[in-house]
DNA sequence: TCTGGGGTCCTAGGACCC
DNA sequence: TCTGGGGTCCTAGGACCC
């Protein structure tokens, strides 16, 4: 079962403030350069979609009204969804903050058919926050969320085994969930545009063309998909954890993005030490004002979460690009994870600081992470952010608002 | 005053080693 | 009568998702 709530950020505003209901409205972050993160079923009929900037949305929808969202409520609103579903049974992927996969199989004893399982979910909901989902129900993941798209807002779609072949047969292979604009470009070019057309072509020359995923796409124009609903581990094993940010005007003055760089690796840092976790692989990615984005990667010798040691890695990296104009975006991520452990400031042994450097670094990290966790982030801050200038904290609509990505 | 932010997985080429 | 074959690690980029 797929239980996809409908347009998720906007509803949860909608509910809140009732002179927003039955309005269009558009969710987005707090920055100049924003966009639209979530638009109310109002807004959609005039044609505004995620991921549309202000003046788009105000020129096809001069009565827009655009909101600021507030992730506090939609994390406490999630979170209250995902303990609902977690009645019905105990294997649940959180899969995003307004999505859920739930195994089902033979919980019918229990809560009857999957029809009056999903009705029963979604009253629940409904009473709980106000808000409407899409359950989708099927055989395997991959026709569980298509059963969901299939009916929104508000739908309840179950697909049985034997239904699925004719129900793919007319179907856009661009409606499968993994299958996006690219690759159904390439499928087109190849001749391939439904899903019906996807099973019959040759697996060889898909396998051929997209390799590993040519033999996955075959099984997906059949409906078929072997990856299980998984259920977070615990503690979830993170892979990456990072941070990026548009700069409120492209930046060419090295001094300002030395502080972002500092300032994100601070937020990866607290992150990854919160989770006990540990990176050996710092990622600087940058986009200039033409769009151009690209990432350059260093190894360390050791895995590391200490703020200043990611922040050396990123000045490094930044060293040796040259940048070729005004930059827009700046990102650091850190990877190759590994949990347990504590700080480990993971510099080279000739840089290593005596008299128990390390433990101090850890000592002072613990501090300031404790402080912070209880008056909010940055109250207690690096002396070369304080001439810091606003930034906005987006949340986006793949925030998990338990596992992985838990603040 | 165009175009956010957080992830995962896969590929491909080069360095280096035996 | 040119220059194998196996492997690992590292980096960069691209596709996909919400």
């Amino acid at each position: 079962m797929h239980v996809d709530m409908n347009a998720f950020f906007a509803s949860v505003e909608q509910r809140a403030n009732p002179a927003l209901r039955g309005r269009p409205i558009a969710v987005t972050g707090s920055a100049g350069r924003t966009v639209v993160t979530t638009a109310s079923y109002e807004a959609r009929a005039f044609g505004v979609k995620t991921g549309m900037n202000r003046y788009e949305v105000k020129r096809l929808c001069p009565e827009i009204i655009f909101v600021v969202g507030d992730n506090r409520k939609y994390v406490d609103t999630s979170i209250r969804i995902i303990e609902i579903i977690k009645r019905y049974s105990p294997i649940v992927e959180v899969y995003s903050i307004d999505e859920a996969f739930v195994d089902i199989t033979g919980t019918s004893t229990l809560f009857g058919p999957p029809v009056k399982m999903g009705a029963s979910i979604k009253r629940e909901i409904k009473e709980a926050t106000g808000l409407t989902c899409s359950v989708g129900v099927g055989p395997n993941k991959l026709i569980a969320k298509l059963a969901g798209e299939m009916e929104k807002p508000d739908g309840l779609v179950v697909i049985e085994e034997h239904e699925v072949e004719a129900l793919l047969k007319e179907l856009p292979v661009k409606e499968l969930w993994g299958i996006g604009s690219r690759l159904s470009g390439h499928l087109a070019g190849m001749g391939v545009r439904t899903c019906g057309e996807l099973a019959a072509f040759s697996v060889r020359k898909l396998k051929n063309r997209f390799g590993i995923v040519g033999e996955r796409l075959s099984l997906m124009g059949r409906g078929i998909y072997e990856g299980a609903v998984v259920t977070d581990g615990n503690p979830p094993q993170a892979k990456s954890v990072g941070h990026s940010t548009t700069l409120p005007r492209d930046i060419s003055d090295l001094k300002i993005i030395n502080r972002y760089l500092l300032k994100l690796s601070e937020m990866v840092g607290t992150r990854a030490r919160r989770h006990t976790l540990k990176g050996r692989k710092v990622t600087l990615t940058l986009r200039y004002s033409d769009f151009y984005t690209f990432t350059r990667q260093l190894t360390l010798s050791r895995r590391t979460n200490d703020t200043h040691t990611v922040y050396k890695a990123a000045l490094r990296i930044l060293s040796s690009v040259n940048l070729r104009c005004a930059v827009r975006l700046i990102g650091v991520t850190l990877s190759d994870m590994e949990s347990n452990g504590t700080t480990g400031s993971g510099i080279e042994a000739g840089q290593m600081e005596l008299f128990g450097g390390e433990e101090r670094t850890e000592a002072l990290l613990e501090a300031m992470d404790s402080i912070n966790s209880e008056y909010g982030r940055f109250t207690l801050t690096w002396g070369s952010l304080f001439a810091d200038d606003e930034t906005s904290w987006v949340i986006a609509p793949s925030w998990r608002p338990t596992g992985v990505r838990r603040y």
